[in-house]
DNA sequence: CTCGTTATTATGTCTAGACATATACTATAT
DNA sequence: ATATAGTATATGTCTAGACATAATAACGAG
């Protein structure tokens, strides 16, 4: 363990502590100016590394009543969700992607309430399979809102897919992430090139530039695909 | 978008101004001291500013280089992984859980390898179901080492989820997550009260106290739960 | 005993400096 | 041309203060 920085010191040995169970879940740890005191540094630095702590979700932190151990902590985990030719190229394996369907079309029902649109507006319908090593790994299923992304409508998506361009044009925006187990579909699974209803992951995710929803995508990955994390 | 802060008041301008891309993926943001004279603040109120962007991953920050916006930004999604407990009374369910075993018993091969302890070794096999307004909702099969937590044989599982024990007993810890789609087992389609080979959502954890792991868990959840998270 | 007021306190935010350090760039010597 | 040493620079870390603010605790009046 590496401790170069005092609030690198002072995380690890609050860290190493509360593993030492000195201080329990509830208990109150002492005030920043004690620990400034202990670590003889300015209660800046105390802050930097008890706010650091905080945000991992193991302390929390009040004004006035002080810092206390999480009584339950609500385990935070990072899932990153890497652009798929990195994920694949980062496993070693070559990446390519088929274009499916890339079509202007009316917006079915469940999209228009997801995309809080009125009926009838087109969208652009837009269908991918992500291989590895030549291999159908991801079947994406999109719809892209051409009201605020006008520009896409011109892009050559067999040799950009749409995840890396919409990463690169679409303003910064939040989004709405949603993991799930399915059988596939019968696309989904003429795709992926399995039997129909087996089960596969799902992770379904919308995004939003400020208010305007920009895209839905659902993606299929093939049988034994895990979404790993660490916390 | 309340503004109370400088430091947010500048993490909001610089978040308009990239949803407005005028710093495109790649560029480089003006220095903190730039932003300070902007801004008329303390540059260590802009760094706070831009380290909070950082974390979000939105922006790179390099000594010498400076601060620029990430070309692949990686997606972090932050999925929290409640207590079962609170997850179902914050849908305003009522939770209950039924212990289904609890014996100590040898280490199955696959659990050897994981826990990292010789063949032979016993442990404690800990079965139970998670219960929402009395229906089956998640289904727990967890192997507990019981060479690092030995005071655990001596509790009444019956009146408290293991889950909950470990988190206020076990010293802080780190863990991986792994989350997959899988077909029912015959014994989670029997507790779950579904059809064997159904879809279900799993989620494997284990964690560990610093290098001994103290639990192995599988939670299958019950067909259409979903996992959500923002980024 | 209850309600409202006041003091206290721990964290939140901020400043104006300082030195450290990684790293890109530049100049110099080989 | 290439390796090496030096310089400039943007961020990283830190300090010793300051005031702000939320929330608890103590107090006092009715």
């Amino acid at each position: 363990m590496p401790e170069i920085n005092t609030w690198q010191i002072i995380k690890n040995n609050v860290l190493r502590r509360l593993s030492e169970r000195q201080w329990l879940p509830g208990d109150t740890l002492p005030s920043e100016m004690e620990f400034a005191r202990e670590f003889g540094c300015a209660r800046a630095t105390v802050n930097k590394a008890l706010n650091e702590l905080a945000s991992t979700g193991i302390l929390e932190r009040k004004r006035k009543s002080g810092t206390r151990v999480t009584i339950n902590p609500v385990r935070k985990a990072t899932m990153s969700i890497p652009v798929t030719r990195q994920e694949i190229q980062a496993r070693g394996c070559t990446y390519s992607h088929v274009l499916i369907e890339n079509t202007l079309k009316r917006l079915p029902a469940h999209m228009t309430s997801r995309f809080n649109v009125p009926g009838g507006v087109k969208a652009l319908h837009h269908k991918a399979l992500h291989l590895s090593d030549h291999e159908a790994f991801l079947y994406e299923d999109r719809w892209i809102n051409t009201i605020v992304m006008p520009d896409i409508q011109e892009v050559d998506f067999t040799t950009i897919s749409a995840n890396e361009w919409l990463v690169g044009h679409a303003p910064y925006s939040r989004g709405e992430l949603s993991i799930l187990s399915a059988a596939a579909s019968a696309d989904e699974a003429l795709h992926l090139g399995i039997d129909e209803g087996r089960p596969i992951l799902i992770v379904e995710r919308t995004t939003w530039s400020d208010t305007q929803p920009i895209t839905f995508v659902r993606l299929a990955y093939r049988p034994g695909y895990r979404l790993n994390s660490t916390l």
